[in-house]
This record gives C-alpha cells, structure tokens and sequence, in this order.
DNA sequence: CAATATATGGTAAACGTTTACCATATATTG
DNA sequence: CAATATATGGTAAACGTTTACCATATATTG
C-alpha cells in the first residue's frame, strides 16, 4: 500500500541507490534527479520505513527508560528531562515501568535488549536488581539515574544527596530545633547512605551528639508517613526539626503535625526533599531541597548519547554529581 | 558478535525455519530438536532481534504517545496507565511530548508514523492541530486521549466534565456559596465547553441567572492563577465560590485567597477538579472533582489494541466517557 | 593530447527475521 | 496392502532499507 524506495526508484526511472542518497540529503545525486526524486516522493507520500533502515544501520536511534516509579512526580521530571534531549538529538524514547518489582525490571530491560536500544537510563528498583548480569555481559551503554552504587564504575548522575541533607539539618540546628528526626525510605539505596552521612557531619558540625537523632524507617506512602509522625513524634517543649525523605512524604508529616495541634514552624519544623513544583504553593510552603530532576535527566542523556555516538569511551565512567540547594520557606 | 539464528541453525544442523519455530514455541518441532535449540540459544546468549521480526511482520508491537505537557502530573497518571495495559499486552510505548508546541507536535507525529507504530494515543496541544491530514490519510488507529473534538467519529476516551463541573458548582451553590467563579485555562477545547455546559446547568437547576457566573482566563500557570484571583476576586460579604480549572492551579487559588485575609471555607468555597494524589493531603485537603486519569490511560490503550489486533472493526469509532466523582473535602 | 580526478549512478548483497511452498518419512485407515 | 494423513523440517524469498564495489561520462591537469 504505502509507497517504498522501489517504487520511487521505478517511476523516476534511477536505482534504489539513489533514490535513498537524494532522500537521506547525501551528496553524489545530480540535483535534477534530486528534485525529480523529493517530488515523486511527495506524490506517493513516502514515509522512510526507520524499522529497516534500524535494521541495516543496526542502530535504533532509541534510548530505554526504565522507571522504578512512574507515579512519583520526581521521576516525571526526569523523564522531561530525557525526552527534552532526545527530541533535540533525533533519539525516541522506548518508555518502561518497573513499578519497584524487580521481575519486572528483569523483564522489561530484556525487552529493552531485543528491541535494540543503543543505550539504556535506568532507574533502579528499590531491591534486588538482578539485572546487573546481563547488562554487564551487553555491550550497550548504561548510565544510572540517582542511584551511584549499582557497580564499581558505573556511570551515572545524582544529586548530592550527602550535601543535600547535610544543608537541611544544619539548617534545622541553626533555627533551634534540636530534637532531629529523619524519616526516610529506601534503606540500603547509595540516597540514604549519602543522607545519613550528611546528617551525622551536620550534627557533629553543630557539636551535637551524634545519638540525639531519631530515625524512622517507612517505606514510601503518604499515609504511612502520616500515621508514623502521629505515632512517634511527641513534643515535650523542645522545639522538634524533621527532614523528610522527601516532599511528596512531607504532606503527610506536616499535616500529621497540624493535626496534632502542633505549630509549623514555631514548635516544629519540616524540610523535605526534591522541591517538587507544588512545593512552593503550598499554604504553608514547603522548606526543602532543590533535586533538579530534570536536569538529572538531561545530564544522563546526554551522557548517554555521547557514549553512544562513541564521543565518550565507552569504558570510561562517566560520574555526574549535581549540586542540591535550600530552599528556605515557611516550614522551618 | 551477538548470536542469530542463522548460528544456531549452523550448530545445531538444521535450518533457520526449525530454529525460529522452536523460539517461538511453536508447534512442528521434535521435542528433541526443540530442547537442543533452546539449550543452545541460552549458550551462545541469544536475544531474539525485534527489529527484523518487526519488518518481515509488518508489526512493531508499539504504540506512539503523544502527550501535551510532561510536566503536568495528571498526564503522569494517564502515561502510568497506558503503561501498565501495554506491558500486559506485550506492547512498548514510544513516548513523545509536545509542550503544548504545534510544530514540535505535527513533528513528532511523523517521526513515530515513521518508526511504525501500530497506534497512536494522542493528547493534544492546546490549539492548532495540524495532524488531523496525516493522521486521516494514514491507516493506523488513533485514540485521543481527554478530548473530544477532534474531528468526527474519532475514536476517544474522556472524563464526563459536563457532569463534573455541573457536580463542582452545583456543591458550591447548595453549600450556600452565592457568587460563583470559573477560572478556565483552555478556552477552545471540548472539556472547556462542556464544563461550561455543566455550569449553566447547575446554574439553571439552582434557579440562578446566568449572568451571576464570572468567568476569568488564565492561561495554565499556578503563579498566573495567584495573580489572577488576586486582582479579580473581592469579597463583598457575600460567599464566594471559585471553580478552578484544575487542583494544580487551584494551589495558586487558595494561597491568594489565603493571602487576602480571607476564610478558606467560612467566606471563599473552592472546587478543583483533577483529583491528583497531592489535593487530599494538602493542609486543607482540597473539595475536588474526581477524573479517572489512570484509567483514561489504561482503557485508552485497551481500545487502541483491540483496534490493532482487529477485535473491534478499524472505522467503528470507540467513545468512551467516563464518570466523575465529587470528592468533599475542606475547601467546599 | 593522454592521464587522472570527479560526478553520477547502477548492481547486488546485506541486516536478521518469518513464512510460502515443498519434500520426505512415518503412522493411520479402510 | 495401497492410499492418505501427519509430523518434521529444508529452501529460498521476502520485509525495506543502506552500502561496498563498480562503471561510465565528463572535467581537469600537465
């Protein structure tokens, strides 16, 4: 039905060659035949088939995008991010979903491979990545997002989460809060190992010691967070100071706080993480720290492409470390 | 470097025909030969190539999405649900977005008609779609996602926002608020005209006059919709009740509300609409109009694949409008 | 003018699958 | 037993491109 190269071919009466020069904007065709060729094409409403051109290139112009969490607005910046840069390079995206189940993940990234990406941008499941195989044993390019600990040498781009959480209980300390809590998530992910450093050196920077912090563990959930803070924190007239895992779980905290009867910012104070966009608009909006998601994801692509198109080495590992920032607003 | 068939053919003895029927388990194959093929494939590390399936199938297994607005977390949970339908089905999704750029969007509308996908699921920029030629020349199904008003007897999936903003106002008008606002975003498009359908209404059954609703536009911009209600809405003692185009902008809304010195619920009523997984967490869980997002995403998808797989007949167009649901919270 | 470079373009193979068309050996049927 | 059905599997073409290898005509050079 559609039209093809030999069809074209046939009816200007020149070879496949080209007809795929003239189109492909090659030089070595006479620019009669060109034009001849571009209109001929017009008139059947040729549309190049990039299915066999991938084939004979073996090269799909594709990027895998594996996301641990589709639902979490932080990973749609980032996916703006990469979609940005794609678009801008001629790359598509081939989108996925793992939905924190690392089966899932294990399947989806081999579909990856059968589809012939070039390269692939992972976001990891919370555990269990048992990918790490056969993504070694391929060839194809990988760079990590917000997660630097998958293996030796991997590329990747994080914010700096050891900087980032350090700025935000510092910050806590120096607006007199001095009953820390952190409530956080993915236990043995490279964020929280980063985090926790982060808030020890803040403390020890602020000659607190280092057992005055509190930490509570819960897995990532609104309303988990909610009933956690309603559970566990209790005001005994020192002003309290909690950093959040992260933004979205800091709704949950700050209207734990209010529904207790506790006064934000005066008896306790909240920063979050990410500085998602609603942060900002918030009755009271949030104090948090700047994760620039979208960036993280445009970084990766780049990178990305560039190993791909073999500007980078592909076995020199690529590590970007983006700087966070405070954002300081109403919370504390 | 990687294994084909073609090897394993070679290794195995026998022709590439027996081994692709083995892979693709399918019947006409010794269970010996079978075993020996599949045990073979797994060491030389073989992955099936889906770029030439692809090409000699004349089938991709892809679907295109064109989305308007990343960013826009009510396209998240869309995104999320045509995901989940397409990895059950053994689809991958091609992802595109426009930002709302007519030019970017006729563009990448071309590129994956020439990347083969089997379908298309579109949600469209604000104005001036000049696909509809290509997309009606073409003979791939397309289902819009979240609009209506494409051409006839196009194939759609929305949420009722007749209903839903009749819903919106006619809880604002029952709850005693008097002076009703509407402050739209997207004045040309189907869901702006039925709201407005739904609002005359529920001003209609209320016996209220027509001319009492004040309608301000604002192009879609939580600072826009501070300024907007800022300048716009005085209080003059009677209950005011504001419907906003969605809870995103209705943020902006409430904080300028807020920053006027006036009483979120007691004095100013507000509605949103969108129901994203923010609103019920908000200091003041936000009075909302419940919009199916996900579910747009997943039946969306559902119905594309029916169409591809020829359960449903190509030129039967598939509309589906899906109900809405008022969510009282503290706003309203 | 002969020798060479350049522009133009043709032929045919290749990318890695699937499948239409056969062919053969064996099992089943009346 | 002859006739037929069934299981197994081989050959070669096809999907729609790109490209290595040539070939020819013309322009350029000394």
């Amino acid at each position: 039905m559609a039209a093809i190269i030999k069809d074209i071919a046939k009816i200007v009466g020149t070879s496949q060659k080209t007809v795929s020069k003239a189109i492909n904007n090659k030089p070595g065709v006479n620019e009669k035949t060109r034009e001849l060729i571009l209109k001929t094409a017009k008139e059947l409403n040729y549309t190049p088939n990039i299915i066999a051109r991938s084939l004979v290139k073996r090269k799909t112009n594709t990027l895998g995008v594996m996301i641990n969490d589709l639902m979490d607005t932080f990973y749609l910046e980032i996916v703006s991010g990469i979609e940005a840069v794609c678009s801008k390079n001629n790359y598509n995206i081939l989108l996925s979903n793992s939905n924190n189940n690392s089966d899932r993940e294990l399947q989806s990234i081999k579909v990856l491979f059968e589809r012939r990406v070039d390269g692939l941008l992972i976001s990891p499941a919370q555990k269990d990545n048992r990918y790490k195989d056969i993504l070694k044993a391929c060839d194809i390019p990988v760079v990590f997002l917000n997660r630097r600990d998958i293996w030796q040498n991997c590329n990747y781009v994080v914010n700096d989460y050891y900087i980032g959480s350090y700025l935000a209980v510092n910050h806590l300390i120096k607006k007199g809060y001095r009953e820390i809590y952190f409530i956080y998530s993915n236990p043995y992910s490279s964020p929280n190992k980063d985090r926790i450093r982060g808030i020890k050196k803040a403390l020890k920077d602020n000659d607190i010691s280092l057992d005055k912090i509190k930490m509570i563990h819960c897995w990532r959930d609104v309303d988990l967070y909610y009933g956690a803070t309603q559970k566990e924190i209790d005001y005994k007239g020192e002003k309290i100071g909690i950093h959040v895992w992260d933004d979205q779980m800091a709704l949950g905290v700050c209207r734990a706080i209010m529904d207790k009867g506790l006064k934000i910012p005066d008896e306790v104070g909240i920063v979050g993480y990410d500085d998602i966009p609603t942060s900002k608009h918030l009755l009271i909006p949030l104090t948090t720290i700047m994760n620039p998601a979208y960036e993280i994801g445009a970084k990766a692509s780049e990178i990305l492409i560039d190993k791909i198109e073999k500007k980078t080495p592909l076995e020199e590992a690529k590590q970007i470390i983006l700087k966070p920032e405070l954002k300081i607003r109403g919370t504390a």
